[in-house]
DNA sequence: CTTTCGTCGGACAGTCTGTATTTCGATGCA
DNA sequence: TGCATCGAAATACAGACTGTCCGACGAAAG
């Protein structure tokens, strides 16, 4: 039945908000520390000093945690800064800045991405949405990139701006960070001006 | 105690193989036709026709069992062709010619070696060595097709041998490919020449 | 004071990996 | 033919994990 008087919230939503980032933490805490094992709601409560059920009234499932860790991101993770500094004018600028931002934000959120990135490839339902509304926003980010590109003259001749796409897809991606930066074990700056160089000449003519 | 008795084996030998080989057929199997979900034991010993525990006293555990099919792709699945076809006098042909085979030999097992590489991921320990092994022959080899480049004076100005392999290791990598194969829904071929002209443009002096 | 609801704690079912044990039956040897 | 061997089946079991349910407590809200 419906309750039967009015309820407004104010210091018990807020508590409950706190409890709600208190296990989020808690999962970052998890998988920064040892990314080695995978996370258990059990490791999760305790670290969040929860209990394991409230982890299922606040999020539902792992999944729904998992999903919500991932929105998590995308709001307070500077994602939305990358898609930004795609945007200025000069778009050729925009292309190196936009890779070595985006460089700079995967290191900085390394263990959880990459923990995120494949867990959405084993179990597409496990993460899936979140994995894929962030790469969606990219993939546009990058088709518009690719247009503008072309619009200013900027590409090499017989390169069309659904290849440029592809490329920049392919230059801007989590994967292509990781493979330099924990597989070749390279510092930031030097997979920044890597891949920076890479697309660039990959995708630009070769005056200038 | 030690046996008491000499004891040769042919037919039974013969046997055994074949119930190992049906397992590890049903682990492709169960990859190719649902890779979204988990592979589990019992779907597999079901599929093999098998009981559960002759995979255990087979392969020992489940980590075992896909080391095994790792290794099962290392020496059937056209691993060592790619390292060949790099080895040819011309490094720059070779350049190309590894990027496509590499690119064509991924295709031909996307859905295996995706689960591979992203269990290696998330558990190290879960597909054992097997996944470094395979990387650390395409490493190699992309460092001493960086360094033939180099000594054939194919490389771009102000770019190492240091730096154009770690390029090749990008250009070559399983992740680049997928990037491009499953992320942009493009056929193989295309996915090929993508990379193989981005891996030119990036690494070698414009001329030619 | 009463109602509401976030949280707790525990019990429980279901699934999965991994282990141990027993049994069956075909193969190999004398 | 008779006996030893060993691959495989079948089964029960322990342990870890996810997910569900329910009853209870206590602080905030009316």
């Amino acid at each position: 039945m419906p309750p039967t008087r009015k309820y407004e919230q104010r210091l018990r939503a807020k508590a409950a908000d706190q409890t709600r980032r208190r296990i989020l933490d808690a999962v970052y805490q998890c998988l920064i520390e040892t990314p080695s094992e995978q996370v258990g709601m059990d490791k999760v409560a305790k670290l969040a000093e929860v209990s394991r059920s409230t982890i299922y009234t606040v999020f539902g499932s792992r999944a729904g945690l998992f999903d919500a860790l991932g929105m998590d991101l995308l709001h307070h993770g500077g994602f939305t800064d990358m898609v930004n500094a795609v945007l200025q004018p000069d778009a050729r600028r925009g292309l190196r800045e936009g890779i070595t931002g985006n460089v700079h934000m995967y290191a900085a959120r390394r263990d959880v991405l990459r923990t995120l990135y494949s867990m959405a490839q084993l179990d597409a339902d496990a993460v899936g949405g979140t994995v894929r509304r962030l790469e969606d926003g990219r993939a546009r980010g990058m088709n518009d990139l690719a247009q503008r590109l072309h619009d200013q003259g900027a590409l090499r001749d017989q390169l069309t701006a659904d290849h440029a796409g592809h490329l920049l897809w392919l230059h801007t991606s989590f994967d292509a960070f990781d493979l330099l930066f924990s597989g070749r074990s390279l510092p930031a700056d030097t997979v920044a001006t890597l891949l920076a160089d890479a697309a660039e000449h990959a995708l630009c003519r070769p005056g200038t």
